[in-house]
RNA sequence: GGGCGGUUGGCGCAGUUGGUUAGCGCGUUUGCUUGACAUGCAAAAGGUCAUAGGUUCGACUCCUAUACCGCCCACCA
C-alpha cells in the first residue's frame, strides 16, 4: 500500500474538503426515517475575518456535527452570517471616504447599493475561512439576516410585537454614540474604567426671603459633577429632602453660572448625600437619574447637544464646541469668575460604543423600543424548570439574574444599512396630534398608547387608514442588528412559514457560543423562540471560553495580539488548529493562546501518520477482511491483542460520556493519550514481534481503522486521507459517513489490563537499571525475576517475548526463589525482585572507580555545604532565599551519596 | 457597589460525584539516528495542590474567612 512519507496537510485538506462538498456530505433533508441533530451557527458578522474565538467556536460545533453525523442522525448545520448593521456601514463608510465619496451626497439608493455590493465582494470571507478550518455546514441553505426571508421575518416580528403592544416609541435617555451618529442599546454601551475628574462648582444662592438667611449661610452651593458642559442643560439643582446641610435651600433658587440662567431647588432622595457635596445638578436631557428627575418634578428638559456631541444654539456662545472643548472652555470660565472651587481625580465607569470606542453620551431622543419584562417570563421558566440547560452551569444564574432585571430594547438605529423600520407615517395626522409628555414608561406596566399618524405595517399602505391621505412616508430608521439575530433558529427555516424544516428540525439541539453574546443574543433568542414558536429554540447552551494572549489579554485587533488562525493552518495545518485548541480549552475555561501551542496538533498528526504508514507497510489487505466479533474467539490473540481492544473500548466509551457532558477537551486528550502511549509506544512495539501473523494483523487495523473514527470529528482531514488508504471492507465513501464504532463491553478486561500492566512495569524497570548502571543501549542482558506471592510466574513466563524485545533482554529466568546473583543490580515492583547480573555486561572495576570518584566528588561537596552552612554570617546575613537554596542543596547531595552507597555495595 | 472565575512542579494547564502512588504539554538532565515517527524513542529530576480554620476514617476535591490576579454586570452625578 502506498503512503508517502510526509504528510502534507495543505493538498490533503483541500482535496478532501472539496469531495466531502461535491457528494454532497454536508447536506441534510427532513428525513423521517432518522432523528434529526440541528446546530445553528453564530452567525459572524459579513465585516468579520476568522479569529480565534471563530476557530474555537466552530471547530467545538463541527465536532458535535460530525460525531453525530456518525452516529445516524440527520445532521442539520445552518451557516450563514449578519448583516451589522453599524460596523458594516462604518466599513462601507470609510471606503467611499477614500474614494472621495460621502453617504450624505450619494443619497439612501446609492449607498446601500454600495454597501451590497461592498457584501458580494468581500462578506463571505469568513465562509471561505470556516471551510478551511473544515466546517461541514450545510452550506446551500447558508442564510444571510437580509436576505428576502429573514427580512420578512423581522417584519412580521416587528408588526405581531406592536400590536400587542409591546413595541413602543417614545422620548427617553438613550446611549448615543456620536461617532456612528445613532442610538445604541444597553448592551451596545460598553463600561469601561475610566480616570476622570470630579468638578467642584459653585452655584450662586438667590433666596427669595432675604431676612430669613443667617450670616453663616453661604452665598452659593457648591455642587460637584465629572461632566461640567452638561451644566448648559441643567435645569434644576436637587438634594437628598432629609440632608440637613440644605435645609435653607427651601424656598430658594441658584443661578446656574456661565449661562446665568435661574434653576429651581429641587428635593429627593434619589440624591445620595455621600457623594460629593449632596448637591446634584439635573440635566434631564443628559443624564438618565436627571431624566427621571425631570419627570417627576415637572422640568422641562434641555437638550444641548447636536448628534455628533458638538453643543447646540442652546449652549450660547459655546454653540458649535466638541463636548470635551466646551468643557475646557467652561471649566476656564468658571476659574475666571472665581466659580471653581477645585477639582479631584475620579475614576468611574463610563459606556463607550461596541463598534468604535467612542464614549456614548446619554441623550434624550425618540427612538422606538421593545417592552421586555412581558418577554422575559415564558424566557425565564423555560431555563428554571431546565427546559435549557446551560454548561458550564453557572452560567444559569448569570441568565437569570440579568433576565429579572432586564430594562426595555432600544431597536432603533439612526443608520441606513439594515431592516428599515416597517413604520409609515401620515403627514397630516401627525401635524394634527399632540406629542404626550415623556413619562417615565420603561419597564412600566401600562399600556402605552399609540401615536395618531403611526401605520405599522409589512408593506406600505396606500394611503391613511385614518385620514385616506396618500401622503406617508416611512421611518427613516433601521432595526438593531440584533432585531434579526433573535430569530436566526427559526428564520433561517423558512418561518413565518409553517414549513417541514420547520417542524422537523426545529428546536434545535446545541448552541454554542462565547460568553460575551449572552445577553446580546441567547437571552433574546429564548425569548424570542418562546414568543413566536412558543418552544425552545435549543436545549443546550454550551458557553466556551474566551481566546486571550499568554498574557491574558482578550485578542482584539485593535491591541495588535492576534494570532491568525489562517496563518497557523498555512504553517500546521488546520487539524493541528482545530486539535490543539480543543485539547487546551478545558470546559467554559478561558484559554490562552501562544503560536507553539499549535505544535501539539501538527505533532499528533505526525505520530498518527507514521503510524499509520507502520501499519500501512505491514498490513496484508486479504488478512484484515474479517469480522472482528469472530476474531475476538480467536484463542490466538496475543496478550498484546487483547490488552488494546480492552483498552480502546474504554477509550471509546470515555470519549463518547465527556462528548456528552461538553468535556471536549478531555475527549481529545483520552484519544490522545490512547493513540500515542498505548496504541504507539506499547502496542505497535509489541506486534512489531508477531507482524505477520494473523491474530495481529486483524488486531492492529481494526484498532486503526476504528480509532480513526473516534478522531475524525476533532481531525477530520488527516483521518479522512488515512482511513481512504486502508483496504476497504466497508462500502461507505467517506469516512465521515462512516458509522461511529460501537461499544463493546465484551472486549474490556480489567483482568488484561492489569497483565499487561505488570509486563509494562517489568520493562519500566529493567530499562531503568540499565540506564542507571549505564548499560550500552545495544547490549543485552540476562535478567533473574524473584516472583513475589502472588504466582505471577506462568503470566510473566508468557510474556517474556515482550521483555526481550521491549528491554533488550536476551535470557530471563523467573521463579519464587531466585537468589540474588553475585553483582547484581537490583529493582523493585511490590514483591517482585528484579536482577540483572552485572559482570561481563559494564566494566565493573571502571564502573566501581567511576561511582567512588563520584562518591568521593559528592562528599567533599557535602562538607563544603555544611561548612557554609554551620557559618553565622551566612545564615544570619545572607537573604533568606540563598540560604534555604543552600540548605536543599545539601539536601539533594546527601541523598545522593545514601543511593551511590547502596550501588557500590552491590558492586 | 453586586456577581463570577482563577491560585496545583521553571512555564502553560487538567484533575467529572471527596478514596490507593496528584496527571498532561512545554522546558530541563542523561542516553539513543533502533527499518513508522528526531514534529521522534528511552530513562530521570522537579509539587507540604495560595493562606488560615472547619467537616470527615480520609480533603487538590466540601464549608467558612483572608490575600492576590482576572472577568462580567451596575444611572453615585
Amino acid at each position: 500500500m502506498d503512503i508517502p512519507s510526509k504528510y502534507n496537510p495543505k493538498e490533503t485538506e483541500e482535496k478532501w474538503y472539496k469531495f466531502w462538498e461535491e457528494n454532497g456530505f454536508f447536506h441534510a433533508e427532513v428525513n423521517s426515517e432518522k432523528k434529526p441533530y440541528t446546530i445553528v451557527i453564530p452567525p459572524p458578522n459579513i465585516t468579520g475575518i476568522l479569529h480565534m474565538g471563530h476557530a474555537l467556536n466552530n471547530t467545538i460545533q463541527d465536532i458535535y456535527i460530525r460525531f453525530k453525523r456518525m452516529q445516524g442522525y440527520e445532521t442539520l448545520w445552518m451557516p450563514g452570517t449578519d448583516h451589522a448593521g453599524i460596523a458594516t456601514q462604518n466599513v462601507v463608510e470609510k471606503k467611499l471616504r477614500a474614494e472621495g465619496k460621502d453617504k450624505e451626497s450619494m443619497g439612501r439608493e446609492k449607498f446601500l447599493d454600495e454597501v451590497w455590493k461592498w457584501k458580494e465582494d468581500y462578506g463571505s470571507t469568513i465562509i471561505t475561512q470556516l471551510k478551511n478550518l473544515g466546517c461541514s455546514c450545510d452550506w446551500p441553505r447558508t442564510r444571510f439576516t437580509m436576505d428576502d426571508g429573514l427580512s420578512e421575518a423581522v417584519r412580521e416580528v416587528f408588526v405581531k410585537l406592536y400590536e400587542k403592544g409591546l413595541i413602543y416609541r417614545g422620548n427617553y435617555i438613550i446611549n448615543w454614540c456620536p461617532r456612528c451618529k445613532t442610538a445604541l442599546s444597553d448592551e451596545e454601551a460598553q463600561h469601561r474604567d475610566v480616570d476622570g475628574v470630579l468638578y467642584y462648582i459653585k452655584y450662586p444662592i438667590v433666596t427669595k426671603d432675604e431676612g430669613r438667611r443667617t450670616k453663616d449661610d453661604k452665598d452659593h452651593v457648591v455642587v460637584a459633577t465629572t461632566r461640567p458642559e452638561t451644566m448648559l442643560g441643567d435645569v434644576a439643582v436637587c438634594v437628598n429632602p432629609r440632608d440637613k446641610r440644605y435645609k435653607h435651600l427651601k424656598e430658594s433658587s441658584v443661578i446656574l453660572p456661565v449661562l446665568n440662567r435661574e434653576l429651581k431647588v429641587i428635593f429627593d432622595s434619589k440624591v445620595d448625600p455621600k457623594f460629593g457635596t449632596g448637591v446634584l445638578k439635573v440635566t434631564p436631557a443628559h443624564d438618565p437619574v436627571d431624566f427621571e428627575l425631570g419627570v417627576t418634578h415637572g422640568l422641562e428638559p434641555v437638550n444641548i447637544m447636536n448628534d455628533d456631541a458638538t453643543i447646540n444654539e442652546a449652549g450660547d456662545r459655546f454653540k458649535g464646541m466638541d463636548r470635551f472643548e466646551a468643557r475646557e472652555a467652561i471649566i476656564d470660565e468658571l476659574k475666571e469668575r472665581d466659580l471653581f472651587v477645585k477639582s479631584e481625580p475620579h475614576r468611574h465607569a463610563v459606556g463607550h460604543c461596541y463598534r468604535c470606542h467612542t464614549m456614548v453620551e446619554p441623550r434624550l431622543s425618540k427612538q422606538w423600543f421593545v417592552k421586555m419584562k412581558p418577554l422575559s417570563k415564558p424566557a425565564l421558566q423555560a431555563v428554571k424548570k431546565g427546559r435549557i440547560k446551560f454548561y458550564p452551569k453557572r452560567w444559569t444564574k448569570v441568565y437569570i439574574n440579568w433576565m429579572e432585571n432586564i430594562r426595555d430594547w432600544c431597536i432603533s438605529r439612526q443608520i441606513w444599512w439594515g431592516h428599515r423600520i416597517p413604520v409609515y407615517y401620515c403627514k397630516a395626522c401627525i401635524q394634527k396630534s399632540q406629542i404626550p409628555n415623556p413619562k417615565s414608561q420603561i419597564n412600566s406596566k401600562s399600556q402605552i398608547p399609540k401615536e395618531e399618524g403611526t401605520v405599522v405595517s409589512k408593506v406600505k399602505p396606500e394611503k391613511c387608514p385614518a385620514c385616506g391621505s396618500t401622503e406617508l412616508e416611512q421611518d427613516n430608521d433601521v432595526l438593531d442588528t440584533w432585531f434579526s439575530s433573535w430569530l436566526w433558529p427559526f428564520s433561517t427555516m423558512g418561518w413565518p412559514e409553517k414549513t417541514k424544516e420547520l417542524d422537523y428540525f426545529y428546536p434545535t439541539d446545541v448552541l454554542v457560543t462565547a460568553q460575551e453574546i449572552i445577553f446580546f443574543w441567547v437571552a433574546r433568542m429564548i425569548m424570542a423562540g418562546m414568543e413566536f414558536m412558543n418552544d425552545i429554540p435549543f436545549r443546550d447552551v454550551y458557553i466556551h471560553g474566551t481566546v486571550r494572549d499568554d498574557t491574558g489579554t482578550k485578542m482584539s485587533k485593535s491591541l495588535g495580539n492576534i494570532i491568525d488562525p489562517i496563518d497557523v493552518i498555512n504553517q500546521f495545518g488546520s487539524d493541528a488548529l482545530r486539535f490543539s485548541i480543543i485539547s487546551i480549552t478545558a470546559q467554559g475555561q478561558d484559554v490562552f493562546l501562544s503560536p507553539q501551542k499549535f505544535e501539539i496538533g501538527r505533532n499528533f498528526a505526525n505520530k498518527l501518520w507514521n503510524a499509520s504508514r507502520f501499519v500501512l507497510m505491514n498490513l496484508k489487505e486479504d488478512m484484515v477482511k474479517r469480522d472482528l466479533c469472530q476474531t475476538a474467539s480467536d484463542p490466538a490473540l496475543s496478550l498484546a491483542d487483547r490488552w488494546i481492544l480492552s483498552r480502546f473500548y474504554q477509550m471509546l466509551d470515555i470519549f463518547s460520556k465527556n462528548l456528552a457532558s461538553y468535556r471536549i477537551n478531555d475527549a481529545a486528550n483520552k484519544i490522545y493519550e490512547f493513540i500515542w502511549h498505548e496504541f504507539c509506544d506499547w502496542y505497535l512495539e509489541m506486534a512489531k514481534l508477531t507482524i505477520e501473523e494473523a491474530h495481529t494483523q486483524i488486531t492492529i487495523y481494526k484498532v486503526l481503522e476504528k480509532s480513526l473514527r473516534v478522531l475524525h470529528p476533532i481531525m477530520p482531514f488527516i483521518t479522512e486521507d488515512i482511513w481512504q488508504r486502508l483496504p476497504k471492507e466497508h462500502g461507505d465513501k467517506s469516512i465521515m459517513a462512516s458509522s461511529w464504532p460501537h461499544a463493546q463491553k465484551a472486549f474490556i478486561s480489567k483482568k488484561i489490563d492489569a497483565d499487561m500492566q505488570l509486563v509494562i512495569q517489568i520493562i519500566q524497570a529493567i530499562r531503568n537499571l540499565r540506564a542507571t548502571w549505564r548499560i550500552e543501549y545495544n547490549k543485552d542482558v540476562d535478567v533473574f525475576i524473584k516472583a513475589g506471592k502472588k504466582g505471577v510466574v506462568s503470566s510473566i513466563e508468557k510474556c517474556s517475548t515482550y521483555v526481550k524485545k521491549l528491554a533488550r533482554v536476551s535470557n530471563i529466568s523467573i521463579s519464587d526463589t531466585v537468589k540474588k546473583p553475585s553483582h547484581a543490580a537490583l529493582a523493585v515492583i511490590e514483591d517482585i525482585e528484579i536482577f540483572i547480573p552485572l559482570e561481563g555486561v559494564i566494566d565493573l572495576e571502571k564502573e566501581k572507580k567511576r561511582l567512588s570518584d563520584k562518591l568521593d566528588g559528592l562528599l567533599s561537596e557535602l562538607k563544603a555545604a555544611e561548612a557554609k552552612l554551620k557559618n553565622k554570617n551566612f545564615v544570619s546575613k545572607a537573604p533568606e532565599e540563598v540560604v534555604k537554596k543552600a540548605r536543599e542543596r545539601k539536601e539533594s547531595i546527601s541523598t545522593e551519596v545514601v543511593s551511590l552507597r547502596k550501588n557500590l555495595k552491590l558492586l
